[in-house]
DNA sequence: TACCAGAGGAG
DNA sequence: AAATCCTCTGGTA
């Protein structure tokens, strides 16, 4: 089957035509263009009150638009109501925001709909066109590809070398400069020479996708300058198109028309959670193996250099970065396409899509199907006021602190979505006029009523979404029983359901968004309102049982049963709780059990650790698991909680601190293990006090660095300084050794540890005392 | 010492 | 540019 890569529309002879760029299932063919020339631009007008369709066809009739081709009468539903409205067609796709605000403006309308939808998107919903279909069986061709430059601090520097890598094999660098023997170093005359050779491979290589890490604000920018610079066009579409260069908010994107560009860097931000997101910390936090890296200040010095060695360090890294970029890729594209298809818009689109967009696109994809018209966004006043109006969330159990054995972990299935199902909860069908009598609504702890009579659309697109995930999870199930060798057949259902996974559970987040089209304040808190009675219900039926909820947060309960029962009593106690509670529960709704842990310590709401059979640790919300926190205090809070957990030994914890504690004020720590990780979250000059790390970043500015907002700003505690934010230095303006002992003891480490130890009942005093004091033989 | 801004995590 | 709940640090008055 041939997959549609993406779209895009051009203006010919006068009339609108719509590019699909397909890959064919051979793979030696390129792309095929089929073009469509009878859709034409249109949006909705909706008659004022006091009027019709039939009156406001006759108004835009009489004030004789040039820009409209066509009007029609046709009847759709929006939100509870279905009514006539007029679909105002129009000659080009420019014509819509030319016409719009005057249309919406006449007395006879009460407002336009689906005006601000871009054509070429509005036109995969309306012909039903699903990108990125059929891509298990007919794999793309993607090359992925990075750019050094020659940075000096100079303005209108070179592009030393292009590196390029791609799917069919093919691994070049390009440059113009070389005394290397590097077999994979083509030498062309000149940079432009070099910048072309790049756009003829990706073109002769017939690639369907490309890849870059960052391309979006770095490499193609800078590549189009150079393209200016010597007069020739920046081609690389499947059509000969130029890369377009669009604002996207604060971000750049870049375009390639019918070869979908894909920035791993904003994918892998949003895919994964680590402390930075670098080319290298990416690919290490999934190949578990360091990727060659190189000083960027050594850019410049090597390559002026003109020695073959040092040539060929650059190379190699060049190259190197390259392939990593394409062998990310090929790990988080699974997912892009699995998204690109649920939510049926490119990956070009989807791949910088937020989860607000991801929701919205689906809806208004089967608000198409099922004749609804699309709510408009809200305007900046409107938004504002949504913001402001605040709804209460979730609850959290205030944990019974300290130590206790053998915890039982419950968890509602997904509890948020699993709601909006079975209660109907819907922005349409809220306080509808069919359910008023007592008992025909399901009513809300927080006083909504939702319709029983007719299922809502938003809690209708999510139960198939739900029931879509669990098909999928079958069949995954099944593939894997078969021990089939099918790995690429599982890796595409793994990604399908996690895709579904993501988009189910964006759903209440999307109706309580103040920029959402479906939009509704009283259907978030409904939702809120019934997780909190459902979990504090279970709660009093576990007590109840004689059970002691010992936390529990949204949607989980961690108990623990009364001493002395042997495993088949708890086991036994497990299940006839889990099915007395689904039992009293909506058929939508589960309460499963999630696992059983030998031992864990709770320290305050949403920070505490548990310690399986198995000897795994699962550590929540502690210091271990933040990334603002220095390794060193991280790593030694958790040997304690080992150590307290398993050897339920806390003197040999307390012996493993005073250790650190001797090793930071020898100087034993390498510097890497004190790096504190915070991001900056907006420009250096807005912020009302000047925390360590905007301290340390205005230096490191101050001596040439550049730094912008959303950077995540590395630095260290030295003693050069008298406040905090004084001794801070951003990584790389500091010398092994050079750092504040004291501060990493007393503001690092021994918070993170004692945090552990005084759960148990010791005092910080005992532990710099050297532990004589401690004689605490164990826990109880 | 009390309070605030800011950051990052949980679910 | 999905929601709220929650803890904790360092600066400031």
């Amino acid at each position: 089957m041939k997959v549609l890569l993406d779209a895009s529309y051009s203006v010919v002879d006068g009339k609108p035509t719509i590019d699909l760029f397909y890959k064919p299932e051979s793979d030696i063919e390129d792309k095929q263009l089929v073009s469509v020339k009878d859709f034409d631009p249109y949006f909705y007008a909706i008659p004022s009150l006091g009027s019709d369709a039939d009156v406001l066809i006759d108004a835009l009739k009489e004030a004789n638009f040039p820009q409209i081709k066509k009007l029609e009468k046709v009847r759709l539903i929006d939100m509870k109501d279905e009514k006539d409205v007029v679909k105002v067609v129009t000659l080009l796709p420019k014509n819509v925001p030319e016409i719009r605000d005057r249309i919406g403006d006449m007395r006879q309308c009460r407002e336009v709909r689906e005006a601000a939808i871009r054509f070429t998107q509005r036109y995969l919903i309306d012909a039903d066109l699903t990108p990125m279909k059929g891509v298990a069986d007919n794999k793309p061709r993607i090359a992925s590809f990075d750019i050094e430059t020659y940075h000096a601090g100079g303005t209108g520097e070179p592009i030393l070398m292009i590196s390029y890598a791609d799917t069919k094999g093919l691994e070049k660098v390009w440059t113009y400069k070389n005394t290397s023997e590097l077999d994979f170093v083509e030498t062309l005359a000149d940079e432009k020479e070099m910048i072309q050779r790049f756009m003829d491979t990706v073109k002769q290589q017939k690639i369907d996708i490309l890849l870059t890490y960052n391309g979006d604000n770095f490499d193609f920018g800078f590549i189009k300058d150079r393209c200016d610079k010597y007069g020739i066009p920046f081609i690389l579409g499947a059509d000969g198109s130029q890369v377009k260069l669009e604002r996207r908010g604060m971000d750049m994107g870049a375009r390639v028309t019918g070869r979908p560009h894909v920035d791993l860097y904003p994918v892998c931000r949003r895919v994964f959670n680590l402390p930075r997101y670098t080319l290298e910390d990416v690919y290490a936090s999934i190949f578990g193996e360091e990727k060659r890296d190189i000083n960027v200040e050594d850019i410049v010095p090597f390559w002026d250099s003109g020695d073959p060695e040092k040539l060929a360090i650059l190379f190699d890294y060049s190259m190197e970065d390259a392939k990593a970029c394409l062998k990310i890729g090929l790990e988080v594209l699974p997912l892009e396409y699995e998204l690109s298809q649920l939510i049926g818009q490119p990956m070009f689109e989807v791949s910088r899509m937020s989860s607000g967009n991801k929701v919205e696109w689906l809806l208004m994809r089967r608000a198409k199907g099922e004749g609804l018209i699309v709510p408009n966004r809200p305007d900046d006043r409107e938004m504002r006021e949504r913001a402001l109006g605040k709804y209460e969330g979730a609850y959290v159990v205030e944990p019974d602190k300290g130590i206790h054995e053998n915890i039982l972990v419950f968890d509602f299935k997904s509890l948020y979505p699993s709601i909006i199902i079975a209660h109907n909860v819907d922005p349409a069908t809220i306080n509808c006029d069919c359910c008023k009598a007592e008992g025909d609504a399901w009513v809300s702890p927080s006083g909504a009523r939702f319709c029983k009579k007719k299922k809502g659309f938003v809690p209708g697109v999510l139960e198939d979404v739900i029931k879509s995930r669990t098909r999928t999870k079958i069949e995954l199930k099944k593939l894997r029983e078969l021990n089939s060798q099918d790995k690429v057949g599982e890796k595409m259902l793994d990604a399908k359901q996690l895709a579904l996974k993501i988009l189910a559970n964006s759903f209440y987040g999307y109706m309580g968004y103040a920029r959402a089209r479906w939009y509704s304040r009283e259907c978030a808190s409904a939702v809120t309102a019934w997780g909190r009675d459902y979990i504090k219900k279970t709660i009093e039926k576990a007590n109840a049982e004689g059970m002691k909820v010992v936390y529990g947060d949204t949607d989980s309960l961690l108990i623990t049963l009364p001493e002395g029962l042997d495993e088949k009593a708890v086991l036994k106690r497990k299940n006839e709780f889990l099915s007395r509670i689904n039992k009293a529960l909506p058929p939508a709704m589960e309460l499963e059990f999630e696992g059983f842990y030998t031992r864990g310590l709770f320290v305050t709401k949403k920070r505490y650790a548990l310690m399986d059979s198995n000897k795994k640790l699962t550590v929540k919300g502690l210091e271990t698991k933040r990334r603002d926190w220095a390794i060193i205090a991280k790593r030694t809070q958790e040997e304690v909680l080992r150590t307290v957990l398993w050897e339920k030994n806390p003197e040999k914890a307390a012996e493993i601190v005073k250790a650190t504690i001797q090793d930071l004020r020898d100087k034993k720590i390498p510097l890497k293990d004190l790096i504190i990780h915070t991001q900056l979250t907006k420009n250096l000059g807005q912020y009302a006090n000047v925390a360590p790390h905007v301290y340390a970043a205005k230096k490191a500015q101050k001596r040439g660095k550049t730094i912008h907002a959303g950077d995540v700003i590395q630095y260290i505690i030295t003693r050069r300084g008298k406040s905090i934010s004084e001794k801070a230095e951003m990584l790389g303006f500091v010398d092994e050794n050079d750092y504040d002992a004291e501060y990493y003891i007393n503001n690092q480490l021994l918070p993170a540890v004692m945090r552990i130890l005084e759960a148990l009942g010791y005092k910080e005093e005992e532990l710099k005392g050297l532990g004589r004091q401690m004689t605490l033989g164990g826990f109880s």
